[in-house]
DNA sequence: ATTATCTATAGATCTATAGATAATGC
DNA sequence: ATTATCTATAGATCTATAGATAATGC
């Protein structure tokens, strides 16, 4: 039954990244350490080998996730032509709408993370100011008017996401995410 | 152990209003029946006779506290004299953030009413509309201009009290109102 | 010998139901 | 007689733990 070091890093690596997908796909309390672990392939019982308890899992997987995102607003302002339109547009996409679980933890779990301990919160407020930092350098203006913009566009993209994927109808939910798009647009052009 | 008809009503109409408060506090995973009738004053088992399910309770709970949203924003409409800054700074206000039990259902549940079932999702999305619309009222420009306004505002206040409310940091949690609200009476004036 | 994982289970929840109780409303 | 509410519980699920197992790593 037991496996080597390597494997055991690598088992925790992936329930990690398990849980870092189903928290994001059906929320904190919507998925539990035995299906998670059972996403992993292991079984449940060996959790806590690994972590602590449910929320310091909760814990590694937004972090892993939002560092993610980060990395990924970070290649995309390299790549880009227009770094603050790609941004934007691949935040605000039907893509991101449709996988949650791959997605933006703020939009995914945002009010769910208003809910969780201090440690989690701790977490996702840490990982919302590197994402806002990132917007900020791409903003027009002064050092105040750059961390204002940003501030006021990711809420924008948050709210954007999140109603997105919350609404029944398929047209208004497409609506919400263009509405944001061109709004975006012709405040920071 | 029975009560009469009128008084049923009255115990029915508090379980809503319990449960509107609740499920905006807790999420709706994170309050059952049992605490809802308790904190109407009844017992769990009673809960059946009212309501087909807890989801049944959900829809009706979130009907309720959207309905109020609405005629919350009509009042500020007919009263104010700029009704449109009536409307988003009593939205982005610290006293919202800090009573979400009390407030709009779109900022304390959005992320969650994504995974819920279809019928609660479609009573969110009615409120949602009525929201916008009243919004909407109040924009400048042509029909379709004022739609997409009062889209991209509505975003940009819902995700404004979201990540205001999932922050660990006080200040950040200020700043982010304070900017979705400057961001709004700049776009809309 | 150590330890990563497994099986099994304790103890606490949660939704929903069954049947008893007692006050209403005919 | 009807029925709103209560007590009690079934059945499912969840987090966490205990002890067994078997492969690693000294």
């Amino acid at each position: 039954m037991k496996v080597s070091r390597e494997q055991a890093a690598e088992n925790r690596e992936r329930i990690v990244n398990v849980a870092a997908k189903l928290f994001r796909e059906r929320g904190f309390d919507g998925i539990g350490v035995a299906d998670i672990m059972s996403g992993a392939g292991l079984t449940h019982g060996g959790f806590y080998g690994h972590f602590e308890s449910k929320n310091d899992l909760a814990m590694e997987a937004c972090t892993r996730a939002l560092d993610a995102s980060v990395q990924k607003w970070d290649t995309l302002i390299e790549t880009g032509a227009d770094p603050l339109k790609t941004i934007t547009e691949s935040y605000l996409s039907v893509r991101h709408r449709d996988r949650p679980g791959d997605g933006c933890v703020i939009s995914a779990l945002g009010t769910d993370v208003a809910r969780q301990d201090k440690s989690v919160r701790r977490v996702v407020t840490k990982g919302l100011e590197d994402l806002v930092n990132r917007l900020a350098g791409l903003m027009p203006g002064s050092k105040a008017t750059k961390r204002r913009k940003a501030l006021a566009s990711f809420a924008a993209m948050v709210g954007a996401v999140s109603m997105a994927r919350a609404v029944d109808d398929p047209r208004l939910s497409d609506e919400i995410l263009q509405a944001v798009s061109a709004s975006l647009a012709a405040d920071t052009h």
